[in-house]
DNA sequence: GTCAAATATGCAATAGTATAACAGTCGATA
DNA sequence: TATCGACTGTTATACTATTGCATATTTGAC
């Protein structure tokens, strides 16, 4: 639970990789709790879909499926096709550890993988990263206007297109 | 001004394609304010133009850029090729006249093309109708988050999927 | 341990979505 | 009517994603 917190915190603060951002340590840590997530729920972190999940983490920002394609073929151990790259993902995205990001045709790293949430995605138009927040009011607020029209809201999708605090600063914005 | 709240309740009340709506006098509707509204602005609402807001607005499912194209294919008048298409969409959707649905990477009308806005779509995961909400708190809500973060909005993109009014009562949901 | 069922991956082909590049045409205006 | 800019036609290709089937691996029951 506290760890939720910390998570929490990285998700709100530093999740631009800017300045204050091990990105090592970071992904090493979305890493590990993945294998302990599905250790946990016992469900199997194989080869092939650790490998996609590492190369999703090297960064922050969202890649194609076909740049996770072109990174794994570049790597030593096999070269996989599209498809076992897409049931990758298609599994990561069950468990909740990537995003696909609608706005891009891309797939990000999900840095709080234990708790179900609805988050929105902040996409970076000039750097390309992307960040995560969990703001429920706002979304509470559409789904009561949904409903109210009589539509049963099940699922969101939510991206906000911008400028991250460094990218912001750079333009003078 | 009286217009913009017609359609407004058009917009919220009767847009799902359901038993009070009349969609031939919706349609032409929609048809007649994009000549309307181009002629007003300088532009230029072409044959192409037109006969692909035809076909987007033969219903309110989004459909896709090579539904659009085949339907077109059908009809008499020139066989267009996918760029054609394409550049018709990106002009319409520049004067507010269609929405991209991005989970779905289709194409649908917008209903209310007079006035800037930042919608959010209600997608019925089973008719594939659309129908446009505008619940500005809820976005303001998510702006004033994502600001907090130091992040600079420029864009949304929302989508809920779910359940329409008329599918909910086949459900029993 | 061994076998059957379920799960996961490899592989080839193809479907679906979108754009680049360049040529030609049309329309407004001087 | 000459010209410039906007629009469309055409060909080719890039990018994104899935289908279908064969093979392999893991799991659990016996």
């Amino acid at each position: 639970m506290t760890k939720g917190l910390d998570e929490r915190e990285t998700l709100e603060g530093a999740h631009f990789s800017g300045f204050g951002h091990d990105h090592t340590r970071c992904a090493t840590s979305a890493l590990a709790r993945a294998e302990a997530l599905c250790q946990e729920r016992g469900v199997r972190l194989t080869e092939i879909r650790r490998r996609v999940l590492e190369v999703i983490w090297s960064g922050h920002r969202p890649l194609g499926a076909y740049d996770i394609l072109a990174t794994l073929a570049q790597e030593s151990g096999g070269k996989p096709q599209p498809p076992t790259v897409y049931r990758a993902l298609e599994f990561l995205q069950e468990q909740g550890l990537v995003h696909r990001v609608e706005t891009l045709n891309a797939f990000v790293g999900c840095p709080l993988p234990e708790e179900h949430h609805r988050g929105q995605l902040l996409l970076c138009r000039a750097c390309g990263d992307a960040a995560e927040l969990v703001e429920e009011q706002g979304l509470r607020a559409m789904q009561r206007a949904a409903e109210a029209l009589g539509f049963k809201v099940e699922g969101f999708t939510v991206e906000l297109s911008g400028l991250c605090p460094s990218c912001r600063r750079k333009e003078g914005a």
